[in-house]
DNA sequence: ATGAAAGCGCTAACAC
DNA sequence: GTGTTAGCGCTTTCAT
């Protein structure tokens, strides 16, 4: 039916060129001086034969696939999406494929991809986490496969990772609207049991309440599970309710973009303009926030380049390269669009 | 300084517990009966020393890895993160991992991360095309490896394919706004030059026209490069023309949702109000349609879904399963938001 | 400069 | 029901 042929393999090679397969080896590794003239013979019968070189094989010889596994909770937002990108360009420049896990949340799902992944013989893993469940991080890295986990820190660990100040870079978006004349800031945001990066960014709020001697007003601060991404109607619901109490401060900073566009709809609803009437700040600088109307300000984050980061610094870890810094953080920008403005 | 230890093999478990390697074998995989009383004691065995088969070493014995490659021009456009989360969760329902790589829209790339990932030995491979060049497509799929194609169609081969009528959706989208009683309907798109995909959609555009006897009027018809999805300005400046030039539809339909919210903007900014002076409508129902001001009429492809039944195809390919569709079209929906109205 | 051969960890055909 | 063994495709040590 079909006249595809096995695939070749390096016997074949050695068959056809006249030499023995150390030799064929040689000339693909380049480990060993070997004549032009045998090399040549060699290099045409590869051409000839269509031949790669069995990944597998090489792997279960020396202990590396060239693959680095990439474990994050969900492809589909784009902040993992975008930080997946830089991953995927710095890999492919240092001829390293990458494996995806998705964990959606689930913190068994981590261990159990990972895991996975160790039996494919990764040569280094890299980690968003979910949630502040690290134990199965740390029993990798002890067992010595190379780890970088990105978006958060292990204190008292010796795990390498690449992230930003969020309590620094939410406490600088606070700042910025103290700056510009408000003295009602709000925060809205997720519960952060058990999610650090959440926390922090709340703690950056608190930070910058505190800095400014603003007291802190919970009739201003809106935490809540129920505003996830496919549930804007949360979002209203909650704001309406502060609207129609008065409850309304002149500025909102937020836990992420499109709460802040979230929230953005909600006001414009209830009869509040942006930023007239109240200024909203998001996190992350997802494309998203272009499209918003008004454009919003927000934090940016360099996402791809903290994922090209976090695999450079796992290929360097790798290659026993030496770095002097394990831990990186990287800055953050404010992205000042028209969602923000002096307060009335 | 690290008591790591080597990892335990398959000789270990066989001398933990009194057997041969191959009896071993047998009781992880339950490829033969072995007694209760010696699986008993290999399971505590392999327990005892943490054992996990070596996934590498089984695929150079049984050329399977239990591995599915994923080729798609970018992971940060929405559509593709979508699909493949789709994918994701198929490949994990049925026990498979996933390789990724990212080709940014280069044809070589396509070609170079294919033959990288045959070589990993991959038991079959999902491809999304940036471009309609398919030759190293055939070749793998005449090398006998399984190819699943996304989003695309491969006329006169026996490619399996999973995708949307892409000219039927663009065609009952007009035929909404038509309905709506819509006669001056403009389209905005990128070239499409060696794009089947944006090529389809632009074709369901004029069948619209065509069955209801409209003339295409190249006023409300743009085609531009410059839209890209960071160019929010392009978009204005090419409407801003139109609008000073008064040549403007009283609906637009759009290739993709952002280029529509990329209209909306330059729209209003202009003085039109959106549904109430134009309509617009996008394609694809990213989330950002939600989040859109006003919220974004447009048409829904089951991304999720699409990746499920790639997924699921392919897999039922590899594993000899009998499928008798191999392609597959799904279906699409018109999402209604408030983007969309009555002509004036 | 090239060749022979062991062995990575596993599966599967075959023998007992 | 369990054991023996060849071999997947490759790298690498050692001989020549």
């Amino acid at each position: 039916m079909n006249k595809s042929v096995k695939k070749p393999s390096i016997k074949d090679i050695a068959k056809e060129s006249g030499v023995v397969i150390s030799t064929v080896s040689h000339v693909i590794n380049q480990t060993k001086f070997v004549s032009d003239k045998t090399a040549d013979a060699v290099k045409k019968a590869i051409k000839k034969l269509n031949y790669r070189p069995n990944i597998i094989a090489r792997g279960l010889r020396t202990k590396s696939t060239r693959t680095l596994g990439v474990i994050l909770p969900d492809i589909a937002q784009p902040f993992f999406a975008q930080v997946l990108r830089g991953i995927e360009e710095a890999a492919r420049a240092r001829n390293y494929t990458l494996i995806l896990g998705c964990t959606f949340y689930d913190i068994y799902e981590e261990e159990r991809q990972m895991n996975a992944m160790i039996d494919q013989t990764i040569d280094g893993l890299m980690f968003f986490c979910g949630y502040d469940s690290y134990d199965h991080i740390k029993k990798a890295h002890l067992s010595n496969i190379p780890v970088v986990v990105l978006d958060r820190e292990l204190k008292n660990s010796e795990i390498p990772s690449v992230l930003i100040d969020n309590k620094a870079a939410m406490q600088n978006a606070f700042q910025y609207l103290y700056d510009l004349g408000h003295r009602k800031i709000g925060f809205i945001t997720f519960p952060f049991k058990n999610q650090t990066t959440i926390r922090r960014r709340y703690e950056g709020y608190c930070a910058g309440l505190a800095k400014n001697n603003i007291e802190y007003d919970p009739d201003i601060v809106i935490i809540d599970d129920l505003m996830r991404l496919d549930e804007l109607k949360a979002t209203y619901k909650l704001i309406k309710r502060r609207v129609e109490e008065k409850k309304i401060a002149t500025a909102y900073l937020n836990l992420a973009d499109f709460l802040a566009i979230g929230a953005i709809h909600a006001f414009k609803e209830f009869g509040l303009k942006v930023p007239g009437d109240v200024s909203v700040m998001g996190f992350n600088n997802e494309i998203i926030c272009e499209f918003s109307d008004p454009p919003l300000t927000t934090v940016k984050q360099p996402k791809k380049i903290m994922g090209a980061t976090a695999a450079n610094l796992l290929l360097d870890i790798i290659e026993g390269k030496k770095v002097e810094n394990k831990n990186i953080v990287l800055e953050t920008e404010i992205i000042v669009r028209g969602s923000t403005a002096v307060p009335k």
